[in-house]
DNA sequence: GTCTATAAACGGATAGAC
DNA sequence: GTCTATCCGTTTATAGAC
């Protein structure tokens, strides 16, 4: 943790918006947290839901250009496969869930898909990445219409965001078979549940319509 | 809309729940939409997180007892495919988002499923299901390490969340491509990308690993 | 069961001294 | 940049009349 005001504020709010939620957070539990004065906060942010925007600001670009970098270096190298896609989509948010210090900010990503009143600041920050992964998906799946294209796609995106949810939900539903600690699903899992969902091929089972 | 305090409050808070979160409702919104008293939340629910708890206790028991309904069935005709333990899992929550009743619903029960406050809830009601889910999970799926079983089920889980989630964020992420209305995903879309994800044939495709 | 009234704490935001 | 003090509306919850 920095030691700026500025920084404490951004650390302190960043974990009690993942811990509790937004709307469930409060100024003065952050500054307690923070140890800064109330004033501090509108002095660097203006609001709280500025205060938001700085939290989700200040981690989601990086994931966003590691993301960008790294489907442009597998296309730079030809047509990529289906995997190297969702690799690049996939592996920054796992090195966010592996980095200490950054681990506490997935819970925000995976909130902001679920919570339809911070959706908005989340497709901001997005943007800019949807139609160059929309395009990837597309070509490597030529044989998809584009309803299901669309729809596995959602489907996906999905298990990435459950993923980040994590391992503190796994052990209570599986009623704490799994180890405690930094256990988290390899990138090689991930990619390839989605994957196999997005190729939907039905090798060895039959539905039974 | 029944028109009993107590139905108006449900419905109520049930709609206010599932848009703006539990933590960013106040009693005040509900008892001012439904009409209602503020003292009489107090008399019939006791207070604000009771209330919730009634808000969801009151649609989830439906949903769980169909899925077991569902899965009794096809486990009484013999071995389930796996496709047919998904669909006792999934036909229920799809059915409550095709109906105009329940449909708000879906948003509540994918907001448990991340908000890690509200977590404790949905393990107490779906305590029950999961260890039948979960035996008829590994018999369709005997091939899978005990790890590796866990973990896809976790992503298939999220799909199905995601699924929940709907229509309205789709709309944002593809630009309104979407036509708007009643466009849910057909269950053999969902059952087929989480039964592909779980087996997890890499047929087509290569890893580049 | 439903109401009014009120308690007692908490919410975000701001003015102005330093 | 940081602080104190405060505004002023809102919060959950309760007491007690009807």
């Amino acid at each position: 943790m920095s030691d700026t005001t500025k920084a404490r504020i951004l650390d302190t709010a960043e974990r009690l918006f993942a811990e509790q939620g937004y709307g469930a957070t409060s100024l003065r539990q952050i500054i307690g947290g923070a140890g800064v004065n109330l004033a501090a906060v509108h002095y660097h942010f203006g609001s709280k839901e500025h205060l938001l925007e700085a939290v989700f600001a200040r981690r989601i670009e990086r994931v966003n250009r590691e993301r960008l970098e790294m489907l442009d270096r597998v296309e730079a190298a030809g047509e990529p496969t289906l995997e190297q896609v969702l690799e690049a989509l996939v592996a920054p948010t796992l090195a966010v869930a592996r980095d200490p210090e950054r681990r506490i900010f997935v819970k925000i990503m995976a909130r902001m898909h679920v919570e339809e009143e911070l959706l908005p600041l989340l497709v901001n920050h997005l943007r800019h990445i949807i139609p160059r992964f929309r395009a990837a998906l597309r070509r490597a799946l030529p044989q998809l219409s584009e309803v299901e294209l669309v729809w596995r796609t959602h489907f996906a995106i999905g298990a990435l965001v459950h993923t980040m949810v994590g391992v503190d939900k796994l052990q209570l539903l599986t009623g704490g078979q799994h180890r405690p600690g930094p256990n988290e699903p390899s990138l090689e899992s991930v990619v390839n549940f989605m994957a196999a969902g997005l190729r939907g091929c039905d090798c060895g089972g039959r539905h039974a319509h």
